[in-house]
DNA sequence: GAATTTTTTGACCAATTGGACAATTTTTCT
DNA sequence: AGAAAAATTGTCCAATTGGTCAAAAAATTC
């Protein structure tokens, strides 16, 4: 039977599939769609190639799969700026989610950082359709606050912008972060909140 | 002859290996490492594939030469940070020639992304080392004007680190943000420039 | 517990890719 | 112009890689 078609997974689709995402996940983060290959996620799986090829019809599905699992999540903490609140505890109350994303789910970042890098070819439309209409409502609520004097002027996109930067640096930048400071994870990312407190 | 070996360059070997190397920045930023192929740098260049191999000894080795010839570049705009300024003018003007960098040199920008984001396999020791030391002493620089009271508090790693990632934000993420914004590529610099200017 | 369906795997294949190499063409030098 | 050196290319090869397939093993159903 077509494992398309078939609505309800068995409980060893469902796990074998899971454990297929995650060491996907894995592989895909570090070296990116094309350097990616299904022998890596093979040996990271546990499981053979052809096994992972009963599961998933191709690389790109499970590619596809891994990142469309994941864009819900990693757009989610927009959602909780509620405009009743108030505007710099919203603001930091998201940086915070975001920086807690990047401390606590790096190789996700990595992968949308790789995907958006090489020209999103997945993920395109997702960006320009639902993204931006989060993004759009949520810019409204700064404007409101800018309008009500309850916050000073700022252009609500690039505030976002800068916010993703700051935050997704420490994940997808790493390497060079932890090259520069000889610090443990946990002082980093205190400092790193300390630093992006101040700024907001 | 070996070339590795040879000195003085002729004229053919310097334009040959400049073409070379101009189509595989495009190729490597679009592709990355492993992504990229040979052949795809062939066609980029005009050129065939054995006459590629010819001025360079491997894929690797091409790649070795764009990413180093890039590297000072890219940290030479830190240089230019005077401890004699007004600390805001200094830190300001370093912004935004990082910004400029950005709209300019987007595909030098994304390869230097992609490259960290995949543990910097390459650059690895120059970040630990050369970059470290620079960035060592305009922190020095930084922490000298917090204490004669020119500037407030302000841990100068993050500070570097959030000036990286918003300016290079706008050439490693274009996409989304290009998405998001229907702007041309000329408001959107000036409002990324206003914007970053608000807030430092 | 036999039949059926699902899962797993070893062996294999075709396409891609990095690279080698000998032969040919072009350039340079005298 | 002719010899020597440098540059270019067509052809080829081995390794890697995404994916196939038939057969075996395991799980499920009756």
């Amino acid at each position: 039977m077509n494992l398309i078609e078939k609505k309800t997974l068995s409980r060893i689709q469902r796990e074998k599939r899971s454990t297929i995402k995650k060491a996907a996940l894995e592989v895909f983060s570090e070296y990116g769609l094309r350097g990616a290959t299904l022998d890596k996620i093979a040996v990271a799986s546990g499981l053979t190639k052809p096994n992972i090829l009963y599961y998933y019809s191709s690389k790109d599905q499970i590619y596809f799969d891994v990142l469309s699992g994941l864009l819900d999540e990693w757009v989610a903490p927009l959602h909780n700026i509620s405009s009743d609140g108030d505007p710099i505890d919203e603001l930091l109350g998201y940086m915070k989610a975001k920086l807690k994303m990047s401390k606590q789910k790096p190789q996700e970042s990595k992968l949308f950082a790789t995907e958006i890098l090489h020209g999103a070819p997945l993920t395109q439309n997702v960006l320009a359709t639902s993204l931006k209409q989060t993004l759009d409502e949520k810019v409204a609520v700064i404007d409101k606050w800018i309008e009500e004097k309850k916050l000073e002027y700022v252009n609500g996109y690039h505030l976002f912008f800068s916010i993703w930067a700051m935050t997704q640096h420490y994940a997808d930048f790493d390497i060079q972060v932890k090259s520069i400071l000889n610090q443990s994870e946990e002082e980093l990312f205190d400092d790193a909140e300390e630093y992006l407190t101040s700024v907001l």
